[in-house]
DNA sequence: TCTTGAACCTCTAGTCACTAGAGATCGTAT
DNA sequence: ATACGATCTCTAGTGACTAGAGGTTCAAGA
């Protein structure tokens, strides 16, 4: 039995956030002492670190409701974990590709211009000003 | 002189989100009708561009008001905007990292389940629950 | 000129996943 | 017994919007 502290201590998850997992029921209520503070056991511990874990993953809150939900459920089949995973996939992906277009007009933008001009001539205030510089759409 | 719905339909900037840039500072307060309704200009037009652009590109509102303000003094050095476009970069640099880091994950925890199993013995889930299983941190 | 109805106005609250702070109580070590 | 860090609940703030309520204005057709 533990208390909030060690648990933040030991998940590197803070314990303001501890608690925010409790409320959006991610986390099951714990024990509490007579002094009304929260205490942990191994059972807590495990499921924080998953949370932690899936999160870190970038998966949201919603999914891991969902992925612990399906834990709780030994025989049931895991096409929808598998879902949940490969939706993840997805999203992660588009992401990589949007922000790889934005690279390469940044690259362009911050390539044009050495900070040595003055804001009139500046390449960077230009090509905001006009996305027809830019070499492809976003 | 139009209307902020008139405004909106030229830019692709939801009305809502006009206002909000308003709020925030980023747009001039426009004229107004008789009736209290906004009227917009060339040059309202133009900055709004100008703000949609930088967002498109990930600026946030707070580098946006910075480089607003740079343009308004046309003398001024470029240092700053071009400090503010490279710190994009490498923001954007560092997404791209991170986020190439949990595809690789991802692939490998979607690719450990097929969607035709029981949840107890899910890859995805006992992935979740073992960092152990991940090729690196996260 | 009148009427209709789309567009506009302000204000509040909700989103996501936390984070910060106030003010009070608890637990533990000396 | 006292001190003091840890914990408690509650509210509000973050960023960049989005949604909705309830009311007013504009412009076009009859
Ligand atoms: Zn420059
Ligand atoms: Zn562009
Ligand atoms: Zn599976
Ligand atoms: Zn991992």
């Amino acid at each position: 039995m533990f208390s909030i502290g060690e648990l933040s201590r030991r998940t590197n998850v803070k314990v303001p956030t501890i608690r925010y997992y409790e409320e959006s029921g991610l986390l099951d209520a714990p024990e509490r002492t007579e002094g009304n503070q929260r205490r942990y056991d191994a059972a807590g511990l495990e499921r924080l670190s998953f949370i932690k874990h899936a999160r870190d993953l970038g998966f949201s809150i919603e999914a891991i409701a969902a992925l612990i939900e399906l834990q709780g459920h030994p025989d049931r089949s895991c096409a929808e974990a598998n879902d949940i995973a490969t939706a993840q996939l997805s999203d992660v992906r588009a992401k990589i590709k949007r922000l790889r277009a934005l690279e390469k007009e940044l690259v362009r933008i911050s390539n044009g211009c050495d900070g040595g001009g003055v804001t009139e001539d500046c390449y960077v205030l230009a090509s905001l000003s006009d996305h027809g510089l830019c070499e492809r759409d976003h």
